[in-house]
DNA sequence: CCAGGGCGTCTTTTT
DNA sequence: GACGCCCTGG
């Protein structure tokens, strides 16, 4: 049943929006306008109608938007059974390739790859490329490569135009080039290797080529809704363009001055086109903002007008003005941080509960300087984003043990783990590998060259063996194992700080107990990694957050509000990224980027602007204020003056 | 061909 | 502050 109080939350706008039922339909919300809430009340209604929930499909770009709408949408229709479907294109694709593999031309059992497998792979093949060095300029990295190929994919460009037009610098290497991204398709195809980017690929081709599957697809749904569909790249357009043949009930929520995933290929322009896609769309718009006060919509609304595109939804709102956002110039990051802490306490005091603030930042260590201020004073913090837990060097190295049990005919797990084994670099490691991918019987080493035998290897063979003979169901079971063997015969030689790194196995563990297959398990880590070691284990995290403020990205922060919400170094070259100063669309972004962050605040908004920071990217000394304080300024700011 | 040390690079953001 | 790449000696 629908709960009653749901109906008088929603304004006429909103409303509009949710009862819409039948047809294509794209909503444009700003930020702040309850987007999440109008979608949420859009699913449920349909399901109080008697659509069963898992006739509708729910697709964003990040896991985290996705779960959190189906949790709410559950609880609205509380007395329905099963759930809505949802989740990132990616694990959609996947679904899809693993049902109709055949089809697609794949293998049953294809592996998924993430970036840095890729760029392992890439460097391998690299390795017989760019020998004579009578360029004078540089050849592409690995992770260039990595980056190039995947820029063609979701652009739909060809290598050849992309180097032409953005990376002329790479023109005297474009036939090199091209023949890695030939070895790097056969490599994988020969492996059964799909990356990220395949997903898409294929399931987009799947969709094209094959009528019949994609009608069992799209009759598996009735509804499908995109939530923060500016972020959707040409692929996944595409995607939902083929899925449009049959399923006409399609919309697509987002907000084009939040687009803030160009970097990988994302079209904000997808948002606007959606008409063009499906001509009966209805369109929608959501401007009244609830979240934050009159100040902090007048600064946000001043510094997106300086936008040179998009629709420009000028937010309005009937809070009250509040108080005016804080600019505050710093001598350098140490004062920063120590005004940062003591405002923090301010807030405390007044009554603002910790998990009512937030510091954003442009990138990961931009806070260093204030985390260790933080723990110095001994209040408690989650940081969001930056880091990436999977892919520290322990971990991958006990998630391709895994993959091995999973698949003992999988190369590149096998790769990383004999490189472990003394006596044993990559020549051999390549070449113990490539043998055992050749034999019948998993883990039979008798055709490994005798010299490269030694009682590592052997080990490695007996405890390999011993774990896949249990027929362990459980990931975690399996894990244990592994861990044992890694502890005992890797780790403590391999890193002077094991007893640390074993936490971050242990929160693997914790993950693991969820899972009932290995496969299942492996597929997750992939599709969804978890962000950080916080919310691995959901039930410590939310006790933690409670006396928790937040450390987050901009990026990470993104659909997020908070009462009380610090921008720090919004000085020019860390906010805007010095990276991005070159081109202008790049700063067109940085500002949405800002503008997002902006827009987070409920309350009290405060930006700080270290004059001095040391920053090994850009070697940056003294700095100038970002340049969108001047562009966001207006009658609703106050520069502060610290006292020396 | 491997191991280990030194040195440079990088950190933008994510599936 | 971590990691990867390159060079050298064994």
């Amino acid at each position: 049943m629908l709960n009653p109080d749901f109906f008088s939350n929603l304004n006429q706008e909103q409303l509009e929006a949710a009862a819409f039922k039948d047809g294509p339909a794209v909503c444009i919300a700003g930020a702040g306008t309850g987007k999440t809430r109008t979608i949420v009340y859009r699913a449920a209604k349909l399901i109080s109608e008697g659509i069963p929930p898992e006739r509708i499909l729910l697709l964003t770009f990040t896991r985290k938007a996705a779960n959190n709408m189906s949790e709410r949408a559950k609880q609205l229709a509380d007395s329905v059974q099963g759930s809505i479907r949802s989740g990132t294109f990616h694990s959609f694709a996947t679904y899809v390739l693993k049902k109709f593999y055949l089809e697609a031309g794949l293998k049953r059992s294809f592996t998924i790859i993430d970036t840095s497998d890729s760029k392992q792979i890439l460097g391998s093949l690299r390795k017989n490329y760019f020998k004579n060095n009578t360029y004078n300029s540089k050849p592409p990295t690995n992770s260039t490569l990595q980056k190039l190929f995947s820029a063609c994919a979701a652009q739909k460009l060809s290598l050849k135009e992309l180097i032409n037009t953005e990376h002329t610098h790479f023109e005297p290497f474009l036939k090199e080039i091209l023949q890695i991204k030939d070895d790097y398709k056969s490599y994988k195809s020969e492996n059964s290797l799909l990356d990220y980017d395949d997903l898409l690929l294929k399931t987009v081709e799947l969709f094209s080529n094959d009528e019949r599957v994609l009608q069992l697809i799209s009759s598996e749904q009735d509804y499908i809704m995109v939530d923060e569909y500016q972020d959707t790249n040409f692929l996944q357009a595409e995607m939902l363009r083929l899925l449009g043949h049959f399923n006409h009930n399609i919309m697509v929520v987002g907000d084009d001055s939040q687009s803030i995933y160009a970097f990988r290929g994302a079209e904000f322009k997808n948002l606007s086109d959606f008409p063009n896609l499906f001509k009966e769309a209805k369109t929608f718009r959501l401007t009244q903002n609830y979240r934050s006060t009159q100040n902090i919509l007048n600064a946000s609304n001043h510094l997106i007008s300086k936008a040179s595109e998009g629709f420009k939804n000028k937010l309005e709102t009937e809070n009250p003005e509040g108080s005016k956002i804080a600019i505050v110039p710093c001598m350098n990051e140490e004062q920063e941080s120590l005004f940062i802490c003591k405002r923090i306490t301010d807030f405390l005091k007044s009554g603002i509960k910790p998990k009512e603030i937030a510091v954003l930042f442009r990138a990961g260590y931009h806070a260093f300087r204030l985390e260790m201020m933080l723990k110095t004073i001994n209040l408690p913090f989650v940081k969001w984003g930056g880091f990436k837990f999977l892919e520290s060097v322990h971990l991958k190295d006990i998630i391709s043990y895994l993959r091995i049990i999973n698949n003992p005919w999988d190369k590149l797990g096998w790769l990383r783990v004999l490189m472990d084994i003394k006596g044993i670099g990559l020549k051999r490691a390549t070449d113990i590998s490539e043998e055992l991918a050749r034999s019948e019987e998993p883990f039979d080493f008798s055709n490994i060259p005798e010299n490269f035998i030694n009682t590592e290897l052997s080990l490695l063979q007996q405890t390999m063996l011993q774990i896949s003979s249990q027929n362990f169901t459980q990931p975690s079971l399996i894990l244990n194992a592994i861990t044992d063997y890694y502890l005992k015969n890797v780790m403590k030689k391999k890193f002077d700080n094991y007893t640390e790194r074993l936490k971050d196995i242990d929160a693997l563990a914790a993950i693991s107990l969820s899972f009932d297959s290995l496969d299942d398990f492996l597929t997750s880590i992939i599709l969804e990694p978890p962000e950080n070691m916080q919310n691995l284990n959901l039930a410590s995290q939310n006790e933690q957050s409670e006396d928790s403020i937040t450390l987050s990205t901009v990026h990470s922060a993104k659909g997020m509000e908070w009462e009380a919400v610090f921008i720090i170094s919004a000085v020019q070259g860390r906010f805007p990224n010095f990276k991005a100063l070159k081109s202008k669309e790049e700063i067109e972004e940085e500002r949405r980027l800002f503008y997002v962050a902006m827009t987070r605040a409920k309350k009290h908004l405060t930006i700080t602007l270290p004059q001095e920071v040391s920053d090994f990217a850009s070697n940056i000394s003294t700095s100038q204020p970002s340049q969108f304080i001047s562009e966001l300024y207006c009658d609703s700011c106050e520069t502060w003056k610290l006292l020396p």
